[in-house]
RNA sequence: GCCAGAGUAGCUCAGUGGUAGAGCAGAGGACUCAUAAGCCUUUGGUCGCCGGUUCAAUCCCGGCCUCUGGCACCA
């Protein structure tokens, strides 16, 4: 079996989730649902990153230990994996044990063959803010602003990782392998970057000014900064699990793209002798209204609400529908409205109560077998396999959008069919030809909901779930034989009926000058 | 400033050297199994602006404008 490691970028604990982690997640998620639906065997690591100045200073401000803080963000995080039925094989924190012990032997490891040398780092200090500034920090005038304080130029000694001496090492590898970076133009950014001259990366901080770090192995004085702490979650959750490393892929956002997955990483891993990842998947970032989405730009709308509000799969269903990975995508309410409304209750939901009814109205809740195979039906079973085959092609190159577009035009086409066929007239008949084409229309659309919703798992599997459930089937082991047209059903035993995506409530119109909707 | 991506119907987007497509929204119609859902039909665009190449450009070239992102030790 092919092995296939995929991860998130682990979570800064400094602040609680938001839209774009639950977007990174639920991304890898599908990729990982669909691999292992492959016939892949799976890894999928995420996590939390613990370390650092600003969770520092943040329990510091709560008067509470800094792994306390720690603690407790990592629940949420975790919760927030739950709640968007993430199937994460592991999930790793940068403060246990097990990631430190391995952080520590990289260390040793550059160590010890010269990589990482000490020397002066000199930059201007804020101490009210116990950080070093750069330049883009200043004001125009040149000055720096209030709130750093008083800053002074100091210079400090500090280790130091050989970057410089792969550059040209990393841009050949970058050339020989096209696809290291998705999307595309994105690798020829990092090219573009790699024109000018690397300088060598600080990795370290002096224990008076970070306490809350890994120590380094070989200056129990400092504690390693960032990177050589974050980036290695990726290879310190497997260290001890044979047969997982190197990543297939490490998801990212574009924001960490570069330089620390596309320059440092790669150089660190290629310095230490491992192997390197397949590949980067960089996405794109949710706005509103054309501003980052995030915690701290107090938008009113928290779309993790919407999960409460219409169930996990409907928003699984809209983060994956409407971004096109790599991308950036507006996040409105309106939009949630229009593809819920529209796609899952009208399409997808009413499709599947209605046809439970028709089945358990004209067939004796029994799905029967299909008899003939008329153009009408060949229509179906036509689209059916042009709709799988370029749905699978799509999903192996991260086109989930347009995988879930052709299906729903697959879905569609299924309610244009039963409009076709007509049932319920044919049920009127005593005919046998048309009993025997009420039969075939009912066989025909319990088996094309069926590979419908076999379709969608990797997106919406409690959906699937739910479907094959009122359907009376349960789906064999093999999800590729899954999706081909047969019998399955036939005899199978439905459900009375089910309303999947129910229609919200109207919203009251927002006329005259009444008060805003009800607080709850 | 440099580099990259993007500017196409009200909205979200697809697309090709030969005078443009989908979904949603809007309008009309026939039906009734169904979540007043579904089905059929339909309105709607000088394809960012200005030049050039071409018999012909939205798609090729040049210039310009606007938006977004990256530009290093900062997550």
């Amino acid at each position: 079996m092919k092995s296939f490691y995929i991860t998130t970028a682990i979570d800064y604990v400094n602040g609680s989730p938001h839209l774009g982690h639950a977007y990174e997640k639920v991304l890898t998620d599908v990729i990982a649902r669909f691999r292992r639906l492959m016939g892949d065997q799976v890894h999928f690591l995420t996590g939390t990153d613990e370390h650092g100045q600003k969770v520092q200073q943040s329990a510091r401000k709560r008067g509470i230990p800094p792994q306390q803080l720690c603690d407790e963000v990592s629940a949420e995080f975790r919760a927030l994996c739950a709640k968007l039925n993430i199937s994460n094989d592991d999930f790793i924190r940068t403060t246990e044990e097990r990631h430190k012990k391995v952080v520590r032997a990289v260390l040793q490891q550059l160590f010890d063959k010269g990589e990482i040398y000490k020397a002066e780092y000199r930059g201007f200090y804020s101490t009210r803010q116990e950080q070093f500034l750069q330049e883009k920090d200043r004001l125009p005038d040149g000055s720096w602003p209030e709130i750093y304080g008083e800053v002074t130029e100091i210079v400090e000694p500090n280790y130091f990782f050989k970057l410089r001496a792969y550059q040209d090492w990393l841009v050949e590898f970058l050339r020989g392998h096209e696809n290291f970076i998705f999307p595309r133009y994105r690798q020829k950014q990092v090219l573009e970057f790699l024109k000018e001259p690397l300088n060598d990366l600080c990795i370290s901080r002096p224990r008076e000014r970070l306490e809350w770090g890994i120590p380094l192995p070989f200056d129990e004085n400092y504690v390693t900064y960032v990177w050589f702490d974050a980036l290695i979650n990726y290879y310190s959750a497997v260290v001890d699990k044979p047969g997982i490393w190197p990543a297939t892929f490490h998801v990212i956002g574009k924001d960490i793209l570069m330089p620390p997955h596309a320059v440092y990483w790669p150089i660190m891993l290629h310095a230490a002798g491992l192997a390197l990842p397949q590949g980067l998947l960089a996405h794109g970032w949710w706005m509103t209204s054309g501003a980052k989405m995030s915690k701290s730009t107090g938008n009113a709308l928290n779309p993790l609400d919407l999960v409460d509000e219409f169930g996990v799969d409907a928003f699984r269903y809209f983060l994956i529908r409407e971004m096109n990975v790599g991308q950036d995508s507006d996040f409105t309410r309106e939009q949630f409205l229009a593809r819920y409304n529209s796609d899952l209750a009208n399409d997808l939901g009413n499709l599947i109560n209605r046809t439970l009814n028709m089945t358990n109205r004209f067939g004796g809740a029994q799905v029967p077998a299909a008899e003939v195979a008329e153009e009408p039906e060949r229509e179906v079973h036509a689209l059916w396999d042009k709709t799988r085959d370029e749905a699978l092609t799509l999903c192996e190159g991260f086109q989930f959008h347009a995988a879930l577009e052709r299906t729903f035009i697959f879905i569609k086409s299924i309610n244009a069919y039963i409009e076709k066929r007509a049932p319920w007239k044919l049920g009127k008949s005593v005919e046998a030809a048309d009993q025997a084409l009420l039969r075939t229309s009912l066989a025909t659309m319990a088996e094309a909901l069926r590979l419908a919703a076999a379709l969608l798992r990797a997106v919406m599997p409690a959906t699937t779930d739910k479907i094959n459930s009122v359907l009376g089937y349960t789906p064999g082991a093999v999800w590729r034989e899954e999706l081909n047209w047969g019998n399955r059903l036939v005899g199978a035993k439905v459900a009375e009926s089910l309303v999947l995506f129910p229609r919200p409530a109207p919203t009251p119109p927002a006329v005259g000058n009444k008060p805003a909707g009800p607080k709850s």
